[in-house]
DNA sequence: CCAATTATCTGACTAGAGTCAGAGATATGG
DNA sequence: CCATATCTCTGACTCTAGTCAGATAATTGG
């Protein structure tokens, strides 16, 4: 069998034995759209959620919102209130009956997971949860898009500050982003360079830049991967595609420099075919330069 | 994590994955209902589908997919016309264009899988591929659903002419039904014994039968898994089962017979606790015999 | 042949999901 | 303080999905 009749025959399964689950929310007597919205608002912290927050998760146009959200007021599960700070924005929060009405509707979905789970041995039981692990992750992986995006765009700031932030955690004797070889934007645009970013669901979660050195090797630079993301091979994915863009770019080598604590991007290095070479930069952080010849 | 989280998270990321795919078919610009009855017609035999078959199929409204094939009639994809043999039934056939539009839906969907699978490395695809099978099968187990039946029941008697049917092609010397010892139904039902039979969408795919012989040990026969649904460990459940209701109708030792041909049904049997016995009942298909003290 | 059954079709509904064009209130930058 | 932007709400829609009560035609068992 091959590989699309393999995902469209777990689609059709899944979806079958899930879809279940979905209209668990239905058997509540309140349609799907409400009960999502309820649950949604009941995720958020004590504080209530925005409007424009859960129009945003939910990808609900703002008419349609405002009535779901009077539905649910008149049945006297939500509240709405202007929020403290700017009174344009609402804020919508659950009340104790709403409260209940959710971890009723946990409940329920429970109670349907569990007609899943129930029919199975307790191996196949572990065996379904770590392949249902499996699927998870690398779905997740595959919803990653990696992009070319500005150095000045908020995606990229923010990147670069989550990398650096991560670094002072890192390393053993902090880190000071201004005693680093500071790169002005344009060399991460092309045609002196490139910057990539990883988005997940519209949040950046890794990111790479490259700068190019005329005849000299390009460099590879800010490779980062959020802490959230780790153990989906993005890094991997980063690496191959500013490789790629290197290449495009007129480079046949790229080189980079690393520092000894960031241990699994040592060996990522390693087996995507890097070499170890001598210091070619100075960089104060670094205790290790590495370079590989592309295809 | 707790298995239900598990569940739950997984879910999430599926439907979300998975449901781009399914509003592929709405990027046609056609509703999903009318594309589903589209696909599910062209993926009948060249003969056509008909109309009730579809009904069952898609659990549709009579009136409902009434409508639908009008649709289709409509923009010239479908032909429905009387079926030669009983003209009450009505069979639906794909016109040229049909076929050419299933096709169509089959490409953007191949497309979106190739979106999945796309941005992974070959290492991952292998193993999200050999998980989604991992969940496919082992979702369709748990979908499997076994009720007592009463023997006379028409599922019951097509489980076990399937069964009879089994026995004929697997035995060295073929299997006559006459030959062996009869079983009126009456001894299949309570209080004198009792019959589950497994259910899979509706279609039975496994069954097995408990004779009582008052204070001698019962009897377990007719044990029988189809060939569709081997491997989901569905013999394993209806031995789980049945010694279940033994207990429940008062045995406490069970014991059964069964051919030499029938290796899996014998390991089987030996897993679960049964040991071998000298024969007991004359059976002259059988090449071993096994008991069982229940708890 | 007649009554009951089966298979489909038609018309008349309801409900959920979602879109779109403003209106009204509030904030913000110059 | 004014023009502009932001956020939410209201009213008026459309579409899809799905239900229900007959009507109609063909078949079948006695």
């Amino acid at each position: 069998m091959d590989d699309i009749a393999r995902v469209r025959r777990f689609n059709r399964t899944v979806t079958e034995r899930i879809g279940a689950l979905d209209d668990g929310y239905l058997s509540r007597g309140r349609p799907l759209g409400q009960s999502r919205l309820l649950w949604e608002i009941g995720a958020s912290s004590g504080a209530g959620a925005e409007l424009r927050a859960l129009r945003e998760r939910l990808e609900l146009d703002s008419g349609y919102l405002s009535r779901q959200l009077r539905a649910l007021e008149a049945d006297g599960l939500v509240n709405v209130a202007p929020a403290p700070d700017d009174s344009r924005v609402r804020v919508a929060q659950l009340t104790p009956a709403g409260v209940a009405e959710r971890a009723e509707l946990d409940r329920s979905s429970d109670a349907l997971v569990g007609g899943i789970l129930g029919p199975l041995s307790d191996r196949q039981r572990e065996r379904l949860l770590a392949a249902m692990d499996d699927v998870e992750r690398l779905m997740t992986a595959s919803a990653v898009e990696v992009r070319v995006v500005d150095p000045a765009d908020a995606a990229a700031r923010r990147s670069v500050t989550a990398y650096f932030t991560e670094l002072a955690s890192r390393f053993d004797l902090g880190f000071d982003p201004t005693r680093t070889r500071q790169t002005p934007d344009d060399e991460f645009r092309e045609p002196n360079g490139t910057f990539l970013v990883a988005f997940l669901h519209g949040e950046p979660v890794g990111c790479v830049g490259l700068k190019l050195h005329g005849d000299e090797p390009a460099e590879i630079k800010r490779m980062w991967v959020a802490a959230s993301t780790r153990g989906l091979g993005l890094g991997s994915r980063l690496l191959r595609e500013i490789e790629a863009a290197a290449l495009r770019l007129g480079a046949t080598v790229v080189r980079l420099d690393t520092n000894r604590t960031l241990t699994e991007a040592i060996a990522m290095y390693r087996t995507h075919g890097y070499d170890e070479i001598p210091d070619f930069n100075g960089e104060p952080y670094a205790d290790f330069w590495f370079e590989k010849w592309l295809a």
